[in-house]
Formats: C-alpha cells, sequence, structure tokens
RNA sequence: GGACGCUUAGCUCAGUUGGUUAGAGCAUCUGCUUUACACGCAGAGGGUCGCAGGUUCGAAUCCUGCAGCGUCCACCA
C-alpha cells in the first residue's frame, strides 16, 4: 500500500461518492439482510438559492444518524427532497426581475410567462441544491427524490385540499388577513417578522361630547372604528355600555360607535378603553365576531390607500398621509388629550419586508377549531394529543409548541402569487365546485390564488411515501422515526406536519424530532444575505474535505443550543482526519518492525486498548441513543488520537501485535464513520478491497474485555511515564541523553514500556539516586543529579510539598467532621480515606526526596 | 408584558442522576528534523464555574432573588 503522507480530501470524496451511489446501498431496498426499517426524512430546502452551512449542518446531522442505523441493519432511508417555497422563491425571482429593469413583473409578463421563468429558477437552484447534497457525502436515497412542486406532491397536495373541504375545514370566508401591500398578496400569522418601532401614542376623544376617551398608534384607522370596548367590570363606564354614539370624524358616513363589553381588554391601561376598528386589527375583529351588530368598515385598501368609505377627505391618500392629516383634524378641534412615544413592534413581511396591513377579505382558510366529522375532535385537538406521542428533544420545545396551538386562530391558505399549487376550486357564475380536477363541462374559471407553502410542506411525511396512494413505503416507514430542524421552523413546519397527518392518516408523521440550533458566525451573528457573512459549504469542501466541515459542524453543539462556525474549528478537524489518515498508513505498513523481547509488558498494553475500546464502543452507543453527537465525536477523537495513536501504537512500536492492532484501528473506523465517511471509506477500500465500510456491521461492545483492574495498571505506568517526561522537558533534558532508573519493587510487564518511551535505563536494586518518582503503583528513584539543576528542583520540591499539606489537612478535617461521618454514604467515605492515605504516602516520599537531596 | 435559553480558562464550548484537587480543542509559552503524521511529538502556564443568599456531610450541578446577553410569543389599544 502506498499512501501520501497528507490525505487530500479532494482526491478521493467524488470518486468515493459515485461508488456509493453505484452500490445502490442508499437505496434501503437494496440493503442485505432483514432488519427494521428506519426513515428520516429531508427538510426540504428552498430552491431559492443554494446551500449555507446551516443546510450543511443539517446534512451531518441526518448523514450520522441514517450512517449509524444502517451500520445496526436496518433498512435505513434518507430520503432526499426540495421545497418549491412558493412566496419566497417568486419574490426572489421578481426581485433579480427588477434589478434587471423590469419593473412589474406581473403585468408585464403575464402569469404564464412569469411562471416559467420561476421554473427555471427553480430548477436550477435545483440542481446546485443535489449537488452540494452529494459534495457533503449525504447518504439520500435519490431513487426516491421529492419535490414539493411535482407531480405526485401536487396530487396529495390537492387531495387533501379536496378532503379537508369536504370535512368543512378548509372554508372560503370573508375575514381579515396580514396583507404585503409590496407583495401584494396574503400571509400568515407565523409569516410576520416582527420589528420594533418608535411612534406617537395620540390619546383623544372622538368628539367633544363623546363619553370615553381611546389612544391609538394609527389614528387613521379610526376611520373605520364600530365600537369602543371596555371591560365589563369596570366602574367608570357601566353606565354607557350597550349605548350608541353617532360622531363624524371625517368618514364617508358619520360613524355609529356603540360601547361593548369585553373581557380582554385590560382595564389597567391607558384609559381602560378600546378604539375598536374590526377591519384593521386582528384583535378588534375577534371581538366583532363576538359583537357582530356593530359592523365592520374598511378604510384601507389593497393598495394601502385610503378608502372612499375613509371619507372625501382622505379617500386614495396613503395611510401615513391620512394619519398627519387627521391628527391635525383632531388637534384643531381639541380633541387629542395626550401624546406620547411609544416603542412597539410592527408586523412586516418576512418574503417582502414591507409593514404588513390588515384588511378584510375574502380568502381560504383552515378552520382549526370545527370538529371534524366522525371525530369529535378539532384540529387544534388532533395536535394537542399528538405532542404526548412524539418525543422532542430537547424537551422544552414541547411546551413552546403546545403554547403555540393555544394562540393559533383559523390559517389563511390562499395566496395572490402565481407560483404554487394553484387552489383545486373553479367557479362558474355563483357556483363553486371543488375537485381534485376542473369540472369537465365549459366555462369553469379556476381559482386565481395559490396555496401557502406550508400547505403543500405539511404533507411531506406522506406524500414523499406516495400518499394518497396506500403504498409498501407508506406501510413501512410512516411514521418517520426521526427528523431533525431547527427551532425556528417548529410552528411553520413541525405543527403543520402534525396537524396534516393527524388529520389525513389519523397518526403522528415521525415519532422523533431532534432540535438543532442555529449556526453563528465567528461573532455570534446569524448568516445573511445582508450581512455578507454567509459561507458557501462547497468552498470549505475545497479547502479542507467534506470530512473535515461535517465533524467541525458536529463537534461542540448541544441539542437546542445555537453554535458558532469557524475556520480553527475546520481545520482541527482536517488534523484530526489527516490523523486517522497517517494512524492507518502506519498500521497497514508497519509490520516490518522486528518484535523486542519483552517481559510479557505486551499483555497489558494489549489488555488496556482492548478494554479502551470495548468502553468506548459503550460509550458511543449511549451517546447516540441521546443524539448526543458532540460527545460521541469528542469520545471517538479521544480514543485514536490520545489512547490508540498516542500510547498503544508507540508500545508497538517494540512489542508488535499486527493482528491486534489491525482490529482496533478497523472498529475505530467503523466507529467513525457516520462522521467522517469519506477517509474511513477510502482507508476501508485499502484494508479490504471491494468491500464498503458503509455497510459493515457496526460494533458491538464486548463487556468481558473491559477491564478496570488493567485500566488502572496502565494508567500508573501512564503516570509515571508521564514524570519522567515531564522531568526530561523541565530540566531539558534530551531524548538523547541516557538516565538511570533504579527500582526495588518488581516491574514486571511496565519496564519495556517505561524504557522505550523514557529512554531511561531500569536498573534494579539499588537507590543511588535521590529523586522519587511515586504513584499508586510504583516506586521509583531516579538518578537525575547529573543531569539537572539541583536547587531549582529543590524549589519546585518544596512548593509541591507546601500545596499537598494544605491538601491533606483540608481532607483530614473533613474526614473528621461527624456529620460526614454519620451522614456520607460508605462508599464515599472508603474512596475518601483512601485519597487520604495515598496523598500522605507521596507526601512523605516528597518529603524524603528533598531531604535526600 | 409573558415564556424559554445562556453566563465555566484569552477564545469556542463539554460537564450525564449533587461525590476524587472542574475538562477538551484552539491560542500562548518551553523543548523536540524520535523514519505514520509539523495537518506532528513531549511538556507547561492559565478558572474563587455571572453576583448574592439557601438546601446538603458535600453544589458548576438542586432552590430563591438579582444582573447582563439572547431567542420566541403576545389583542398595551
Amino acid at each position: 500500500m502506498n499512501l501520501p503522507k497528507a490525505y487530500n480530501a479532494q482526491d478521493y470524496e467524488d470518486k468515493i461518492y459515485k461508488q456509493w451511489e453505484a452500490s445502490g446501498y442508499f437505496n434501503p431496498d437494496n440493503l442485505p439482510g432483514n432488519g427494521e426499517p428506519f426513515s428520516l426524512l429531508f427538510p426540504p430546502p428552498n430552491v431559492t438559492g443554494v446551500l449555507h452551512l446551516g443546510h450543511a449542518l443539517e446534512n451531518a446531522l441526518m448523514d450520522t444518524q441514517i450512517r449509524y442505523q444502517r451500520m445496526l441493519g436496518k433498512k435505513a432511508l434518507l430520503l432526499p427532497g426540495t421545497d418549491h417555497s412558493a412566496v419566497a422563491t417568486q419574490a426572489r425571482v421578481e426581485k433579480n426581475l427588477q434589478a434587471q429593469g423590469i419593473k412589474h413583473p406581473r403585468t408585464e409578463y403575464g402569469r404564464e410567462k412569469l411562471v416559467s421563468i420561476i421554473r427555471d429558477f427553480a430548477e436550477q437552484s435545483k440542481s446546485t441544491i443535489l449537488n452540494q447534497i452529494k459534495k457533503l457525502g449525504t447518504s439520500c436515497d435519490w431513487s426516491r427524490l421529492a419535490y414539493t412542486f411535482d407531480e405526485q406532491r401536487s396530487r396529495a397536495v390537492n387531495e387533501l385540499f379536496v378532503r379537508m373541504y369536504r370535512d368543512g375545514l378548509v372554508y372560503k370566508g370573508y375575514r381579515v388577513i396580514n396583507w404585503s401591500v409590496k407583495g401584494q398578496s396574503t400571509c400568515s400569522d407565523d409569516e410576520l417578522v416582527y420589528v420594533e418601532q418608535t411612534t406617537k401614542l395620540y390619546t383623544f376623544k372622538y368628539s367633544k361630547d363623546f363619553p370615553i376617551a381611546i389612544a391609538t398608534t394609527r389614528p387613521e384607522t379610526k376611520l373605520g372604528d364600530t365600537a369602543v370596548a371596555v371591560h365589563p367590570n369596570d366602574e367608570r363606564y357601566q353606565q354607557y355600555i350597550g349605548k350608541e354614539y353617532t360622531i363624524n370624524i371625517g368618514a364617508a358616513k358619520p360613524l355609529v360607535i356603540k360601547i361593548i363589553a369585553d373581557d380582554t381588554v385590560d382595564m389597567n391601561y391607558g384609559t381602560g378603553a378600546v378604539g375598536v376598528t374590526p377591519a384593521h386589527s386582528m384583535a378588534d375583529y375577534d371581538m366583532y365576531l363576538k359583537h357582530p351588530d356593530i359592523g365592520l368598515i374598511q378604510v384601507i385598501s389593497e393598495d394601502g390607500c385610503m378608502t372612499e368609505q375613509a371619507g372625501k377627505a382622505y379617500q386614495g391618500l396613503t395611510a401615513l398621509a391620512a394619519r398627519e392629516k387627521l391628527v391635525a383634524w383632531l388637534k384643531d378641534n381639541n380633541l387629542i388629550i395626550k401624546e406620547e412615544e411609544l416603542v412597539h413592534s410592527v408586523g412586516t413581511s418576512d418574503r417582502f419586508s414591507d409593514v404588513v396591513e390588515v384588511i378584510p377579505k375574502e380568502q381560504w382558510f383552515v378552520n382549526v377549531n370545527k370538529i371534524i366529522p366522525g371525530k369529535n375532535k378539532t384540529l387544534k385537538d388532533l395536535m394537542r394529543e399528538a405532542a404526548a406521542k412524539i418525543k422532542i428533544t430537547p424537551e422544552r420545545f414541547e411546551k413552546t409548541y403546545l403554547r403555540w396551538i393555544e394562540n393559533l386562530r383559523d390559517w389563511c391558505i390562499s395566496r395572490q402569487i402565481w407560483w404554487g399549487h394553484r387552489i383545486p376550486a373553479w367557479y362558474k357564475d355563483k357556483e363553486v365546485y371543488v375537485g381534485i380536477k376542473a369540472p369537465l363541462e365549459q366555462g369553469w374559471q379556476q381559482d386565481e390564488d395559490t396555496l401557502d407553502t406550508w400547505f403543500s410542506s405539511g404533507t411531506w411525511t406522506f406524500s414523499t411515501l406516495g400518499w394518497p396512494k396506500q403504498t409498501a413505503d407508506l406501510k413501512k416507514f410512516h411514521p418517520i422515526s426521526w427528523m431533525q430542524m431547527g427551532h425556528e421552523i417548529i410552528f411553520f413546519w413541525m405543527a403543520r406536519m402534525i396537524l396534516m397527518t393527524t388529520y389525513a392518516l389519523d397518526s403522528i408523521p415521525f415519532k422523533e424530532v431532534y432540535i438543532h440550533g442555529m449556526l453563528r458566525d465567528k461573532q455570534g451573528r446569524k448568516f445573511s444575505k445582508s450581512l455578507g457573512n454567509g459561507i458557501n459549504p462547497l468552498d470549505v469542501i475545497k479547502q479542507y474535505g467534506a470530512d473535515a466541515l461535517r465533524l467541525s459542524l458536529l463537534k461542540g453543539i448541544t441539542p437546542g443550543n445555537d453554535s458558532k462556525f469557524y475556520e480553527e474549528k475546520v481545520e482541527d478537524s482536517r488534523n484530526f482526519v489527516n490523523k486517522v489518515w497517517n494512524v492507518a498508513r502506519y498500521v497497514t505498513t508497519s509490520p516490518s518492525i522486528p518484535p523486542l523481547k519483552g517481559e510479557g509488558g505486551e499483555a497489558i498494553a494489549d489488555s488496556w486498548i482492548e478494554s479502551k475500546l470495548n468502553r468506548l464502543i459503550q460509550e458511543i452507543n449511549n451517546y447516540f441513543e441521546h443524539y448526543q453527537y458532540s460527545l460521541a465525536a469528542e469520545k471517538i477523537y479521544e480514543f485514536l488520537w490520545h489512547d490508540f495513536a498516542d500510547w498503544y501504537i508507540e508500545i508497538t512500536k517494540f512489542q508488535p501485535n499486527p493482528v491486534l492492532t489491525k482490529q482496533v484501528l478497523e472498529t475505530t473506523l467503523k466507529l467513525l464513520h457516520p462522521f467522517i465517511p469519506f477517509v474511513t471509506e477510502v482507508l476501508w477500500s485499502e484494508l479490504h478491497p471491494g468491500k464498503l465500510l458503509m455497510i459493515e456491521t457496526w460494533p458491538q461492545a464486548d463487556a468481558t474485555k473491559i477491564n478496570p483492574t488493567i485500566e488502572k495498571q496502565f494508567a500508573d505506568i501512564q503516570d509515571i511515564v508521564t514524570q519522567i517526561r515531564d522531568l526530561r522537558a523541565k530540566y531539558n533534558i534530551a531524548y538523547s541523553t541516557k538516565i538511570t532508573l533504579f527500582t526495588k519493587k518488581p516491574v514486571s510487564g511496565t519496564k519495556d514500556i517505561i524504557e522505550h518511551l523514557t529512554k531511561v535505563v531500569i536498573s534494579e536494586g539499588s537507590g543511588m539516586g535521590k529523586v522519587q518518582l511515586i504513584n499508586d503503583a510504583y516506586e521509583f528513584t531516579l538518578d537525575l543529579q547529573s543531569v539537572i539543576d539541583v536547587p531549582k528542583y529543590q524549589a519546585q520540591l518544596k512548593k509541591e510539598i507546601v500545596e499537598l499539606k494544605k491538601y491533606v489537612v483540608s481532607l483530614n478535617q473533613k474526614l473528621n467532621t461527624p456529620e460526614f461521618i454519620s451522614k456520607a454514604p460508605a462508599r464515599i467515605i472508603e474512596v475518601e480515606q483512601k485519597k487520604l492515605a495515598d496523598k500522605k504516602a507521596i507526601l512523605e516520599k516528597l518529603e524524603k526526596s528533598l531531604q535526600e537531596l
């Protein structure tokens, strides 16, 4: 075997990925054996651009999990896919077009042409993304590749829409919705991004005679007020409840304001009274539903300007201009009582980033509070019940999810954009038809609107498996065994999948969810286009390799918590990958080193490494079960580098055991494979030409090999070796300088190890030297006087003695405390007593050492 | 306003059910051309675990309060 000194990932990764693909083992149907199915589903990335490092983290998590499961012998499926992400993609393409000088893409191109431009963009983006996924080494089943907007998924979406419509869960209604003026489309409550803004809060009266003052930050909407709400128990306003007042503040018709009682009003805030504008506030609309007689007046239109109903003086003005004008009028009429600055958050559109207006409009909604026919439960109930059946890691996110359900309103699912699933509803005169396909007769017009992208993503766990057909895949792989996602997507996606699946399949969508944190840059900022701090994973891969990138993303993370990305981390992982490479290179090329005569020392090192290895396997399996990838990776890192390479391999240089060395290497490669699949696979093909590591059997721990006594003995040897090395380093004794170690006690099994690792010569029986090396098991005298600086060493010893004395005193005190003796468990007392005895012995020897010098 | 999270070495973070003198990587310093690896080897220094109380024989770990940072939610008009 002739491997280069340094591992160069670029020389191997593409080749290895092709081998994996060609093997067919990404597809669970081709895996050998009769293992249980294990399914894992890609959160489909948006086809709005390229994958960023956050996606790389997700890929690393998923692929590590699926490779582990595959090696456990399960029928492991990682199903890949992408999301057409309706609004996001259309907004993106429109922005691009506008940058090219196309001011109004929708009017200039028309529906068909614009959709086709978006499609081209999406396809382009999709292929970039799929290529990136391959570069990351993700072992997904490409034969099952899905897209939220492909034929199969569209069928599922339409089918579900129709079913929900027939069950009365999807309805068309006139309600207030969030409206992006810039995007000319609705958006759901969850799509709003709240931005802090300082505005003026005006406290005023509608007229001189009006009995109650109210406050608002948006005076212009007051042209559409129809009521004033007070708390039913508020004594100040009791007398007015139920009364109506006609006022005139400039609207087209004089406003009839009814005083209503509603317990959602906070008596202690402001004047304790709320001006109710049903048409332009979600909360006010809810009150209107409870008091429908107050009516609803729309004063702001879809273009963000005032409507005819707002009155001649205001019609056509932008909301802002109308505000100024109305404030001026109120001032002129001495109706303003107070003006104050107020910081509050305003909802803005996620995709078009303009302030969102609340306006009433006829739209399609999902009713979350209606009893589902035949089930005696609402969608909210189903979503709530599902939480108990799904294991969320970390658990705290379950609470977040449940609270969200409580606040959930009917979900507006229609969008006035063209990129997306067109709503399967047709109109002819006043007739409405909802069905999978258009009616056969002439004259039916399909609804112009498209569905919210999350409506399709919600079907993801089952539409990807062939639903509505009752496929074998659906039977085998649903519910999905494990999913991972970022916490920012819990409401958008996780909640919607639960809603859709519990309704359509009467089942939970997945058994377990792992919530990961957000990846941030070195300074802790989000990665974003506007900051320009984005990093393309491919650039990192090019420089350090996919394995290094993956490992660096997984190390140092804990479930649900954000992590930072920076290059030094990747470098460290790259160094580790190279270490793995060189360990394997050494193990496979070094049998020629002549064995030296040992005294049974090889038995200790061999049993020790076997013990450590089997302990490691146990730990790793435990970590995997608890999704502690970071800890698992760190443990293997530690073992491979600091146990296997630094100690065991160094010992095999004079006490070779080629069979065991190779065995340990192979087991370690298996344990590492889920994390760093490429390099381990390359090495495996060197060890076993023609075989694939990816389907090798995951190591099982042999508990009988775990031997604490041997581990303790070996730790003692390590201790002595380290002490000698420490002295060499402290007193600048070169390794070529031979120093002599005298011992009175037998050092069976350890002599060779100590001699070779420290380049000392061990002589028996004589105590000529002056430096005592002490630990629990061995006692040596080291003749160092010829080579060390004695006063310096004395000073060092004194310092150590002082510190040790302090510790012994405190330990002694603790052990003599009556409470400790009476209350601490016997196990602890025993440990502490032994500790005290050990430390005392060491202290004694150190003092003796000092005297002799 | 509510909820949640974070605060441990210069930096990035671990620390499982409370129990040896709190760990790792990076960075710093010292010494090594030891033929697998300088993407390396051998060492060293560096922390009153955010602050203040409490529970306990024993607290980084459990409880209470406070401070700073962050995230999410919300109908403060």
